[in-house]
DNA sequence: TTGAAAGCGGTACCAG
DNA sequence: CTGGTACCGCTTTCAA
């Protein structure tokens, strides 16, 4: 490292007064200038920009939030940005927002603890508005938020009593869906396996759909067809196999969350079961993976990147001051039928 | 939506000074207590905490940034965030961060002009420091992160000439290094596909290196084997076709770039050839999905999440005024050999 | 159309 | 250990 590349430490930028003292005009038409520039004498605009280029002007929203007591910055809370399930999420998000809004991220490492102290540092930024994953919060996280009046959308499951607003799908009825979809093409014996649903709504959820569709069609519900596995291709895998070689008569299983199903399909390569004829396997959170893999995977897709702008436009326009209509959309799901069931 | 489920628009969370009035101390003292207790008497820190409880004071730390003239807020640019490519080096960046500093990401939609935009933004928001990926931004954005003084880490492709701090790796060397080793283990006409060069700097030198590697085992660069493909599992799937029935007599192929080596291995599967008996396969940007791969793709493991904590390190470093060391940091790579070479 | 003054909600500095 | 005062940089309000 030359020294020329080296920073000078201490030189911030300019400040709204340098501009104005070099325009020869106040602080306050510069500002107007800045925000309302049909209101400023077409002369002294140009004056003004010309100032701002040479003295390099950046604008100073954090002074700008504090004046107007509002920011334009908006927060996400995720429970992982480890996860590419989430990206589209943010993706969504992001491209709703624009460039009038910035966006602060922070993820709750799947912790109540963690998304509170993320909602605490998002309210102490006063952002205009918050997006939170899901729809269980702690007590105290409800409660920040609604004093601090700041907008809020819940996203993912949808659930009662919001906060503010929700966007997002039912599992309940994803899960009833899918397990629909395999009734209707012949299979009986169907296992559904999913994370361990304890502390996980969405795996709850999807697994009451299952079984409502199943008493829905006289079908009786195996415990040992109910599975709870670890994540990973490898607890995929597994289940797949127990459920296999359980002797339970299985002919089909919906595997949900993470990339249970894939792991589920890569081993009954490895070990020489036909899919769908030993066993037919329907996953979630369709990708392109699934739909590359041999058979590619009957899935559920669930409109990630449609909940992430519909959240964030819930926020902006709710800034605005636009009347939001409904609080809670549901933006559904998708079963894309393939070759494994 | 229920009425008392509506936020009430207007009332924003207690000051300071309503803390201190209902704590009988003046608001210096409550900031003394929040952010030097030790320095407060047992007693009145004790009354403070109560009166926060009490009026649900959450700091603004709006006012406290613009009073001490820097924020706790990094900022994150990326090309995209739809990639899962980046979601390590977002995870890195966070856990580095810790409950410290907030973070803000932007996307630059891989353009200048996006880049350009972001910086402004996180520069409005006077961020303490910004990562950028890549080494090759527009003049402007180099000359406003220098002016304003900010704290810079580009990460990525270890170029010349950083703005400020680099943490990354060798494209080049990269390139070499998997070119080495499919020399190593006997391949002699070794194909090269990657997304279009023009505009990618990695890309670029990861060919470079391939070309270096070649002319130092003294073997012949083949033009009709060096390609240039799209993204997308088609893409890659395209190139293998292309190289194979292209009479070039190739024996191996290092697909470099999103998933096109993945894609390679799927069509090369669609199709019966053996890899890699028919045709050998290397891979960049190892994952589960590879590993998984019938057969397990080898490929380059480029330390994402190490370069994304690294590269926040560097900057809570600056920010403490603490020396940072080098100012580019080479965290390598790695190739992880598996069955299709 | 433009400017002066008074905040926004904290924090540094110095006195007590 | 605690309090008063003067800002931080911008915007609102009200005059000119």
């Amino acid at each position: 490292m030359t020294p020329e590349t080296r920073i000078e430490g201490l030189r911030r930028g300019a400040r709204m007064t340098d501009v104005a003292a070099l325009a020869g005009v106040s602080a306050m038409t510069v500002s107007r200038a800045l925000r309302n520039p049909d209101v400023v004498t077409p002369e002294t605009l140009q004056r003004i920009q010309a100032a701002i280029r040479t003295v390099g002007y950046v604008p100073n929203r954090v002074a700008g939030s504090l004046s107007l007591r509002r920011s334009n910055v908006m927060g996400l809370v995720l429970p992982s940005l480890r996860s590419s399930l989430f990206v589209e999420t943010i993706q969504g998000v992001s491209d709703a927002l624009g460039q009038n809004y910035d966006l602060m991220i922070a993820n709750s490492g799947y912790t109540h603890r963690g998304e509170e102290a993320a909602v605490v540092a998002f309210l102490s930024q006063r952002v205009c508005g918050i997006v939170l994953h899901n729809t269980r919060h702690s007590r105290r996280t409800r409660r920040l938020i609604r004093e601090m009046a700041t907008p809020c959308v819940e996203t993912g499951n949808l659930g009662a009593d919001p906060i503010d607003m929700v966007a997002g799908f039912s599992n309940v009825d994803a899960g009833r869906a899918m397990t629909e979809h395999l009734i209707g093409r012949g299979y009986r014996r169907i296992g559904f396996v999913s994370l361990p649903v304890k502390e996980n709504d969405r795996a709850a959820d999807r697994r009451a759909g299952y079984l409502a569709a199943l008493a829905h069609h006289g079908l009786a519900a195996d415990p040992g067809l109910i599975l709870e596995s670890p994540p990973g291709l490898a607890g995929g895998a597994d289940a797949l196999v127990r459920l296999v070689e359980g002797g339970g008569g299985v002919d089909a299983a919906f595997l949900t969350g993470d990339v249970l199903a894939i792991g589920a399909v890569l081993e009954a390569n490895r070990r020489g079961w036909p899919v769908p004829g030993r066993i037919a396997i329907a996953g979630s959170d369709d990708n392109e993976f699934q739909e590359r893999l041999s058979p590619p995977l009957t899935s559920l897709r669930f409109p990630r990147y449609e909940i992430g702008r519909q959240a964030a436009r819930m926020l902006t326009e709710r800034v605005l001051g636009r009347e939001v209509g409904p609080a809670v959309v549901d933006l559904g799901f998708q079963i894309i039928q393939r070759a494994s069931t």
